[in-house]
DNA sequence: CGTAAAATTGATCTGTCTCAACGTGGGTGG
DNA sequence: CCACCCACGTTGAGACAGATCAATTTTACG
C-alpha cells in the first residue's frame, strides 16, 4: 500500500471505529434494506460468527488474487484503492463496519483492485460456501443486492466529484459524505468523527497532490467549513458545508426500506 | 441533457450501432457470465420481445424520478450523466447493447442519476414483475449479478483515470476500452468503431474542457494513436495505445465463466 | 532522546481552464 | 434552392488551479 506499516497507527487500537453495540454491522445494513426473518437472521449471524483483527496499513486482498472468502469489516476503516505503474495510487473507496469487500472475488475470477485496512480491523472472512447459502435466502440476497448497488452510486458521485468539482468543494464533498455514511453505522455524532487517514491517503483519495491536499484543508479550516487533525474531524455547520460542495445525500440511499416492497 | 436534440444526429439511423444477428445482447452478456437453461434462455426472451425507439438525445429516465421499469438497451448508444446545479454535467458510463440500465429505479427509491440516448436507440423496457421472476432463476441472477459487479469495477477505473492521470492518457485509456467493449458485442472491427457523440460529450466524459479535450485529441491524432472525426475512431495500432494509456483489460470481465462454478 | 513519517510552508512551473474569435457543415425556412 | 443559422469544432492568448521541488517543522514512536 506504499505507505509502509507506519508507527503512526499502532497504537490506535480497536477504540477508534468500533462499530455498533449489536456486534453485527452487517446485519444492521441487511435490515436497512430488506426484511429479515428469524431465520435469515441467525444465518447472517452463524455465517460472521468467526473472525480475525487485522493491524492498521495491512492488505486485505491484492490486486491479481483469487479471493476465495469474501472479507467483511466489522470494526475499524479500510478501503479499496489502486495502483499504477508509476506508483501513482487512487483510492476507490472507504469500507465502514458492516461494509463488504464485495462479491468480487467470489464471483469475478480475479480481483481487479486492492483492499487495505486504514486502521486495526475486526474482519470476519465468509466462506464461499456460505455466501452460496446466503444468496439462496431471499430477503438476503435482496440486502445484498441493494448494498451493491449503493457502492455503485457512490462511486459515480465520486465521479462527478473528481471530474466536475474543484479541490475546496470535492474535499468538503467527502467530508459531507464520510458524516452521513458513519452516522448511519454510529459512529460519528453530530458534528464530529474519527477518521484515521493521513493526508496523503487523503490525497489519494480526491485526486490531489499531499501538498495542495495540505493547502485545501488550511483554506476548509480557514472558512471554518472543517477541521481535521489528529485523525479528528470536525464539521462546526454541516449544512453550511453541505451547501458549499453541493452535496446531496440522495445517492446513499439511507432510508429505503420502506421504498420497495 | 444540455444538448437539446441536435440535428447533426438526427440521420444517424439505426445503422449506427446495431447490435449482434441474434438481436438479444442481453443473452449474450448473460451467457458470458452463467450457463443458462433453455428454459432461461425462453423467459429472457420472452421479457425482451416488445420494444421502442428513441431519438438521439433523449432522456430514458432522470435523475429524481422513480422508475418501474427497467430499460436495456438493445441497439445504439446512451449514457448515464449527473448535472450540478450550476450546468456543469459529468458522464458516468456509456451504455452499449446488451447494457441494463441497472435495477436502480427498480430497487432503490429514486434514481440518483438520469440516463439519455446518444444516438438514436432501440429500448426494452422490462417490467418490474418481470425482473422479479427473472431474478428467482439462479442462473439468470448470477449473470446479472456480475454484471452489476462489472459496472462497478468499470467505474472504478474511471476513478483511477480522473483522479490519476494526464489527459492524454486518459482520453486514450477512454478509447482503449470502447474498444474492447464494442467489439465484444460485434460493433467494433479490430481497430475502429462508431462513436456517436461530440467533443463536448468526451469532455464530461474525461473531466476536460471542450476546448482542452480538443487539443488533447489533437495530440493523440499528431502522436498517431488515435483518430476520430465523423463519429468514428481509427486507432492505428491499439496495442501502442494500451500502453500509452496504461490500459489494462482485467476489469471488464470479458470472459469469466468458466471461472465460478 | 533519536528517528522517520507526516505536516507545513515557500517558490516556481505547468497543465488545464476561460474567454474570445473564427471556421464549418448541415438543416431549415424563406 | 439559396441563405441563414446554430451547434459544433478549432485556434490563440492569457489567467489560474494545482503540481512539483525543496526545505523545515511537528508528531509519534522506539
Amino acid at each position: 500500500m506504499l505507505i509502509s506499516s507506519s508507527p503512526r497507527f499502532k497504537d490506535r487500537g480497536p477504540g477508534a471505529l468500533e462499530g455498533n453495540k449489536m456486534n453485527a454491522p452487517l446485519l444492521r445494513k441487511l435490515e436497512t434494506y430488506a426484511r429479515l426473518s428469524e431465520d435469515d437472521i441467525a444465518a447472517v449471524r452463524d455465517a460472521t460468527a468467526s473472525f480475525k483483527w487485522l493491524e492498521a496499513r495491512a492488505d486485505i486482498v491484492r490486486e491479481g488474487e483469487y479471493a476465495t472468502d469474501v472479507p467483511l469489516i466489522t470494526q475499524g476503516l479500510a478501503c479499496r484503492y489502486k495502483l499504477l505503474a508509476d506508483g501513482r495510487r487512487q483510492i476507490l473507496a472507504y469500507l465502514v463496519p458492516g461494509d463488504l469487500c464485495d462479491l468480487h472475488g467470489f464471483i469475478l475470477r480475479e480481483m481487479d483492485h486492492s483492499i487495505a485496512t486504514l486502521s486495526p480491523c475486526k474482519i470476519v472472512e465468509i466462506p464461499r460456501q456460505t455466501i452460496h447459502q446466503l444468496l439462496e435466502r431471499p430477503a438476503v440476497a435482496r440486502g445484498l443486492r441493494m448494498s451493491t448497488l449503493v457502492d455503485e452510486a457512490t462511486l459515480r458521485e465520486w465521479l462527478v466529484n473528481l471530474g466536475r468539482r474543484p479541490a475546496e468543494e470535492r474535499l468538503a464533498h467527502l467530508f459531507c459524505e464520510l458524516l452521513e455514511r458513519l452516522r448511519a453505522v454510529g459512529l460519528a455524532e453530530e458534528d464530529r468523527f474519527e477518521l484515521p487517514v493521513t493526508q496523503i491517503d487523503l490525497a489519494d483519495t480526491v485526486g490531489l497532490s499531499a501538498v495542495h491536499l495540505n493547502r485545501t484543508l488550511r483554506a476548509l479550516r480557514t472558512a471554518n467549513l472543517v477541521m481535521f487533525q489528529q485523525f479528528r474531524v470536525a464539521i462546526p455547520d454541516a449544512e453550511r458545508l453541505r451547501q458549499f460542495s453541493g452535496f446531496n445525500p440522495n445517492y446513499l440511499h439511507l432510508r429505503e426500506r420502506e421504498a420497495a416492497a
